[in-house]
DNA sequence: GGTTAGCGGTTTTTT
DNA sequence: ACCGCTAACC
């Protein structure tokens, strides 16, 4: 595709032989990824080539002499990590030939959690730790509390007394978890956060200690635990110091959006900060609910005070045009790095604001849209559709479907987290860790005849056997279902075993399940076909239990995404605003830019709306050149304690006069000009009317 | 005693 | 769609 409308070319990470490792980088981005040992904070505005600036940095630093083995690369997906890699691994193949290649290979790249399980299991003997736990998810770890919840005869969570309500399991895990990465005292979340729950900070307590002690006899660990752990390890006094001089580089993306328990973890990695180096844009800061802290970017220099700052401004993905709304978005930020994006790409067209009838009318506009510009060239690959919620595309979802335009969606509920995907992958934990209770009940309950009593002596039988599943093959079969419990047993034994394939033996669980999810769910038949993903998803001569980790902690964020029938069909991709971070698309189409759309009628206090703007400002650049901005005049309204029902949905506030000066704006049909402003009902009804007109009539 | 079916009240964003 | 309760059922 040629853009003869730059001004300037995007950095290139195919540098010539003669300009060294860091050509084709602005001045900026040179002096940034040329940086020497001491600790350096990278200010990337949104699409200022911060990935190729970083890139380019940790080739120069292998270039200069450093292990690739001992340089940490910590990014906010995996994907980033490893497309990072490949643009390394570009550069130094063109200054080092293969054997640079290879050199990038060696990097540790990855997320916070992923690298932390890395070193843990590499370091887990001097922590007294055994190098084979298990990791849980967060719904794993709301079943485990649940589990120690019932042990300590708490009350229920829906207990219909009004004042003995006893928080949920999910909200005892946000406690948990908040607590953690915020490096507050259980009290002092509480009483930030969640005040209504204080009278409960006892028992709260109790259950947390409880859970901790539950992990350490089940052989796991949490994704908090990923992380204090190794964070454990780097403050040691004896280990410590061998951390350090195995990895004297650390390189962190996205800093905006790391948490107090993260900033913790990196001082300990490089306390005076030599070899630190992070990047991030105070203005993308979109993770606090995480307790991600902005206070890590903005007070960077006052924690590290021999720190160099280096703004990067100059923006090579987003026309002029688009980038003046967008910088007229975050105007508006109460707070913020006072930092201007300069556009390199002058020519492009007016972004739009589309007024619509209602979400249906929005999503024919955008569907059509869709495919006007594919019509022109623009292949779906280069769209994607940004929301805040994961049902906010509902309604786009159902007309893709009807004019066929594939799409893969991002966010909202993973593939992994739907029950019978959970259910299968519980055979697969248990027999890796049959320590592991919470996959032990999920499978147990499965069983026909077998319930909460049965399934729990079961899990106590087994623990006394040592994990022996050979054990269960004693006790009786259940009356109604002893076909099923033999086969079960027989098939915890196999895998135990270790000895098959890994995909056979997804098969063999898959050949056991299948009955029972077809008398389960209406919708066996397209639930089995994710499991037979899963099955592929192994592959030939996989890892137990890597994969197992893997899964857990790079989960496939959709289905679609993992692979289907048409894996390398162009799709249209559909995301929610978080997990659209870092990507960018030459059509970017904004759903319900409205009050209670973004920012979302959850968000109450100034320091959340703050965060909506700043999502907002998110989506808005992640477009190159067509930026589409819908706003539904009417939406589906699910107020507390009322009935649905639709309501006037006014633009949102941030889109500014300036903002909107910028933009074309327009209704998407005739209709969508004349949508009622709110109206308070009135006294008469149309049949009062009516008989008014009779009336009249005489 | 223990399992299963049915019902009513909730669901932002994610490693 | 999911949780937790209640009431029928073995």
């Amino acid at each position: 595709m040629s853009r003869p409308e730059e001004a300037e070319s995007e950095p290139s990470d195919q540098p010539s032989p003669d300009e060294g490792i860091l050509a084709g980088l602005n001045a900026q981005q040179r002096t940034a990824a040329g940086h020497g040992d001491g600790p350096l904070l990278i200010v990337a505005g949104a699409g200022t080539g911060k990935t190729t600036t970083l890139a380019a940095r940790v080739a120069h630093l292998i270039q200069e002499d450093a292990d690739p083995a001992g340089i940490l690369l910590l990014t906010f997906t995996r994907r980033a990590a490893t497309e990072m890699l490949e643009r390394v691994a570009r550069r130094l193949r063109g200054a080092m030939g293969d054997a640079g290649e290879r050199a990038a290979r060696e990097v540790w790249g990855g997320t916070f959690h992923g690298v932390a399980a890395r070193v843990l299991r590499v370091y887990h003997a001097a922590l007294g730790l055994p190098r084979d736990f298990s990791i849980l998810d967060r719904g794993d770890t709301e079943d485990l509390l649940d589990l120690c919840r019932g042990r300590l005869e708490l009350p229920s969570a829906s207990g219909k007394g009004a004042g003995a309500r006893f928080p949920k399991k999910a909200v005892c895990a946000a406690v948990l978890s908040r607590s953690a990465n915020s490096g507050e005292t259980v009290a002092e979340t509480l009483e930030t956060r969640y005040p209504h729950l204080m009278q409960h900070e006892a028992a709260l307590r109790r259950l947390f200690d409880l859970y901790d002690e539950a992990k350490g006899e089940q052989n796991l660990l949490d994704f908090d635990d990923l992380l204090l752990f190794w964070e454990a390890l780097a403050a040691d006094p004896k280990a410590g110091p061998a951390l350090r001089s195995r990895f004297p580089r650390v390189l962190v993306d996205e800093y905006q959006d790391t948490n107090v328990l993260q900033a913790r973890l990196l001082k300990n990695l490089a306390p005076d900060g030599r070899g630190l180096t992070a990047v991030g844009d105070d203005a993308q800061a979109i993770y606090s609910f995480r307790a991600a802290t902005i206070r890590n970017i903005l007070d960077f220099g006052e924690h590290y005070p021999a720190a160099t700052v280096l703004p990067l401004e100059t923006n090579y993905r987003s026309t002029a045009a688009v980038l003046t709304v967008a910088n007229a978005v975050i105007a508006a930020a109460a707070e913020r790095h006072e930092k201007t994006l300069t556009a390199t790409r002058q020519i492009g067209p007016k972004p739009l604001v589309v007024r619509c009838r209602d979400e249906a009318e929005q999503a024919r506009f955008i569907a059509d849209r869709v495919l006007e510009l594919r019509e022109s060239g623009l292949e779906l690959d280069k769209q994607a559709a940004l929301f805040r919620a994961s049902h906010h595309s509902l309604a786009l979802e159902l007309e893709l479907q009807k004019r066929d335009v594939p799409f893969k969606k991002f966010g909202g509920l993973r593939f992994l987290e739907t029950a019978h995907v959970k259910d299968l992958l519980a055979f697969l934990r248990l027999a890796e860790n049959p320590r592991d209770e919470i996959s032990a009940l999920r499978c147990l309950l499965l069983l026909p005849g077998i319930g909460r009593g049965r399934a729990t002596k079961a899990v106590a039988a087994l623990r006394e056997a040592g994990g022996e599943f050979s054990t269960w093959a004693d006790s009786p079969a259940p009356s109604g279902g002893a076909s099923e419990w033999t086969a079960f047993v027989s098939l915890m034994q196999t895998l135990a075993a270790n000895r098959d394939d890994l995909s056979s033996q997804i098969r063999r669980i898959r050949n056991l399940y299948r009955p029972l999810m077809e008398a389960t769910y209406a919708n066996a038949a397209e639930r089995n076909r994710d499991l037979e993903q899963i099955e592929l998803l192994a592959g030939r001569g996989r890892d137990r239990a890597s994969f197992l980790a893997d899964l857990t902690l790079d989960p496939p964020s959709s289905a679609a995404a993992t692979a289907g029938p048409h894996e390398d069909e162009e799709r249209l991709t559909l995301s929610t605003m978080h997990s659209a971070k870092g990507l960018e698309f030459e059509a970017v189409y904004v759903l319900n830019a409205c009050q209670g759309g973004i920012p979302s009628d959850q968000a109450e206090d100034d320091a959340a709306i703050e965060e909506e703007r700043r999502l907002f400002y998110v989506a808005v650049t992640r477009a190159r050149t067509h930026l589409t901005i819908c706003h539904p005049l009417t939406r589906h309204l699910k107020p507390r304690g009322l009935r649905d029902g639709y309501g006037f949905a006014e633009l949102t506030p941030f889109l500014t006069p300036a903002a909107l000066a910028g933009c074309e704006v327009m209704p998407a049909s005739e209709d969508a000009v004349d949508a009622a402003p709110p109206t308070p009902a009135a006294t008469v009804t149309a049949a009062d009317v009516r008989a008014a007109i009779r009336g009249r009539r005489g």
